[in-house]
RNA sequence: GUGGGCGUAGCUCAGCUGGUAGAGCACCCGGUUGUGGUCCGGGAUGUCGCGGGUUCGAGUCCCGUCGCUCACCCCA
């Protein structure tokens, strides 16, 4: 730890291996899992205009407030980095007409988010999200559809722990009405001049402190579900009907507030009970107003984010692992210059046919060699020298097999032959056709024939 | 923005009432000439976060500072 060396911004998190193979899966299960939902891959900028967040997300919301990363770009112009990524979606949609065609438009998307809030477990400022998002669509299915993915997605990466927490925050009509109650009561609480402020903002807030003496002032406090109009209630009804059809076991949480203010209807919360203070692993919901607000059409909508940090933190709390490590075909270990030069070779042959080979590079030992091949989870082994190379054959060692193992032996071209090799084999990627020498076919045949 | 905890080898940490640093894991080498996993032996690594103070002497006490971490607010 020298005093010059740079850190890490504060609060960010980053993956380095062995973690950010677990990282990569996890996004590549999720994106084959929203492709067979119907979900297509939309790529977006990771700043906006800052206008953007303020209307989309609202005013009055912390994010806003107080935790958006603002700057002056060279003209002037006030951008954003990305707090959350439904009002980008929303924003593309819109300017690239893709509501003009066939509804719902169904998109999933993943990388990046950036708050300025103090760090905690779980709580970074520069966070990862998987999201989905379904536009134009007003009907309970489309809800269902959405959290049943989630709820897929926790399943497929083996977590078992988590809780859905549904409940419904009506249209504005419904919503209207309640706020009016709710003010009425909160304001006979005595608050301090903080919790006030917030509750002038948005009084369901208060619904959210973990305070207890808030809790406690809070207790008897109107609950939105009760205003509910009968679309809403109609509306919600399916959902959860559909839910327990489909054996989605989700509570009822009539408190449950979303942090940010476009929310209708349908929403709903996956929490993790392992993860300390920063609970949810994903939420979501309907948010009907939004892209009118954003000067499109009327259009409903309703999305989820999945925070892949806390599933990450999720899954090692259930101590679940989604990677394989017997990642190497073969692992090659050569121990003298003239091996060295024919292992690199060998080794571009044997990748460009599709084998995973990786070359005990900078070992000085046989026995270093040996160790990194084992911790490598390579499936064989192979020491290559000055026998291998006088005789042509070579022995390819079973690193899977406990005690003795006769090794297989194959035969091998010389250096020269390799080159050759691997001139066809490039003409075989360029063209589609088989132009393999005769040498190579043999070779890449026998080693295939032996990890089958 | 507020509060608690912690900063000692690459990692996890020990170091009682002050006497110039240790363990486990990891890493490297070796255990008869060229074969991993277990076992045994050996080895390298730290300005004890930084600065100042008290003291003959500070990782150990005091002050400051920076960083990390957990929690509140809030959220993924």
């Amino acid at each position: 730890m020298g005093k010059d060396q740079i850190n890490a911004p504060k609060g960010v998190i980053e993956y380095v291996p062995p973690s950010s193979s677990h990282f990569e899966e996890v996004v590549t299960l999720l994106s084959i899992l929203a492709k067979q939902f119907g979900y297509q891959p939309i790529v977006l900028p990771i700043f906006e205009e800052t206008n953007l967040f303020q209307r989309g997300v609202g005013e009055s919301t912390d994010v806003v407030q107080k935790e958006m990363y603002t700057f002056e770009d060279r003209g002037g112009r006030s951008l954003t980095l990305r707090p959350e990524g439904t009002a980008g979606v929303m924003r593309s949609v819109i300017e690239n007409n893709l509501d003009r065609g066939q509804l719902p438009v169904k998109v999933f998307y993943t990388g990046p988010f950036f708050r300025a809030e103090r760090p905690q477990k779980g709580r970074y400022r520069q966070f990862h999200q998987f999201g989905v998002e379904a536009i134009g669509y007003e009907d309970p299915e489309i809800d269902f559809e959405v959290i049943a993915l989630a709820n897929s997605a926790y399943q497929k990466l083996g977590l078992k722990q988590f809780t859905l927490q549904l409940t419904s925050l009506g249209d504005s009509q419904s919503r209207a009405a309640h706020r009016a109650e709710l003010v009425k009561y909160i304001s006979k609480l005595e608050l301090d001049d903080e919790t006030l402020q917030r509750a002038k903002l948005n009084p369901l807030r208060l619904f959210d402190d973990k305070r207890t003496e808030i809790q406690e002032m809070m207790k008897n406090a109107p609950i939105l579900l009760d205003y509910l109009n009968q679309d809403s209630i109609n509306h919600f009804e399916i959902v959860k009907k559909l839910l327990n059809s489909s054996s989605i076991e989700f509570e009822i949480n009539p408190r449950m507030v979303r942090g940010l203010d476009y929310y209708t209807k349908t929403t709903f919360e996956f929490v993790h009970p392992l993860l300390g203070a920063q609970s949810g692993i994903g939420g979501g919901g309907r948010y009907d107003g939004l892209m009118s607000e954003l000067g499109g059409q009327e259009l409903s909508g309703i999305g989820f984010g999945l925070g892949l940090d806390r599933i990450l933190l999720a899954l090692e709390a259930e101590k679940i692992s989604i990677v394989d490590n017997s990642q190497l075909d073969i692992f090659l270990v050569p121990i003298n210059q003239e091996a060295k030069e024919f292992s690199a070779l060998l080794a571009q042959v044997l990748r460009i046919h599709g084998l995973k080979v990786d070359i005990a590079y900078g070992n000085r030992s046989l026995k270093g060699g040996m160790k990194a091949a084992d911790k490598q989870g390579a499936k064989y082994s192979c020491v290559i020298g000055e026998d291998e190379l006088a005789s042509r054959q070579l022995s390819l060692k079973n690193m899977m097999n406990e005690g003795v193992n006769v090794p297989s032996t194959i035969s091998i071209p010389n250096l020269s032959q390799l080159e050759k090799i691997i001139a066809s084999s490039n003409a075989v990627s360029q063209k589609g056709s088989n132009n393999l020498s005769n040498e190579g076919i043999e070779l890449v045949h026998q080693i295939k024939k032996l990890l089958s």
